[in-house]
DNA sequence: TGGTATATGATAACCGCTTATCATTTACGG
DNA sequence: CCGTAAATGATAAGCGGTTATCATATACCA
């Protein structure tokens, strides 16, 4: 996946537009816009790629297909909205959460999801 | 699932001695030094049963296998160690989390797990 | 521009956890 | 103690996201 072609570079776009994370489907469809035809399994390989040069970031739920969103963003948490499903960032981050573990425990990091409803679902 | 058998109280037993959240797997391991033969389906048909009783609750890891506690636990966070995979409880809860939220975002509830190394492998 | 290695698209295969199936065993009310 | 409905154990099947396969199309270097 090093070839330039107007699919990966779609798949680029979405990810550099999004404001919030994506799974494959999601950018399939917006990816779609541009390059009609495009197929699922080129999402896939594009974004494994942008995942191994580490320009993408995944966004794992339990159960639910990975989400991605760009590796250069800051610290932040995320929020499901239980209505549609979509997944948002939340920026900042609470902290103190290590401070409050057992003694013998090491934090090396933490994920905070927040559950609810989103503007648009109210 | 309504009856008395030795597998169905061998299995309640694991999950009210148990002091972290356990898999099907591990439940089925511990069960077996009481009911020897046990099979994972009837682990499996168990777990189910005390869900719907809401005796059990489901702790869910993207890519792993479910775990499962009592419900009556208060409410805490997760840690899991990344070196033994196991999931701790962590008492307390970091409050404020609800508060930085967006305007238009409504928190219903929230998850914390935090990720290191435990004591048994540091 | 030509040649070739690489990317794409369609789809089959994969993967591991969980559930369904079914013959057999067991619980338990009468 | 009996009869029957329910639970068990072994194993096949299901499940949905992701990956592999392969023929075709395309990027790109000489």
């Amino acid at each position: 996946m090093a070839r330039r072609t107007e699919q990966r570079d779609a798949i680029r776009q979405v990810f550099e537009e999004a404001t919030r994370p994506l799974n494959a489907h999601e950018a399939l469809e917006i990816a779609q816009q541009e390059v009609p035809g495009m197929g699922i399994a080129t999402v896939y390989r594009n974004i494994k790629s942008f995942l191994d040069e580490e320009w993408l970031l995944a966004v794992e739920l339990p159960n639910e297909p990975s989400r991605y969103e760009r590796a250069s963003l800051e610290h932040h948490h995320h929020f499901q909205c239980q209505s549609c499903q979509r997944v948002y960032d939340i920026p900042g981050c609470a902290h103190g959460l290590a401070k409050s573990v057992p003694e013998g425990f090491e934090v090396e990091h933490h994920e905070v999801m927040l559950f609810g409803r989103c503007p648009e679902c109210v």
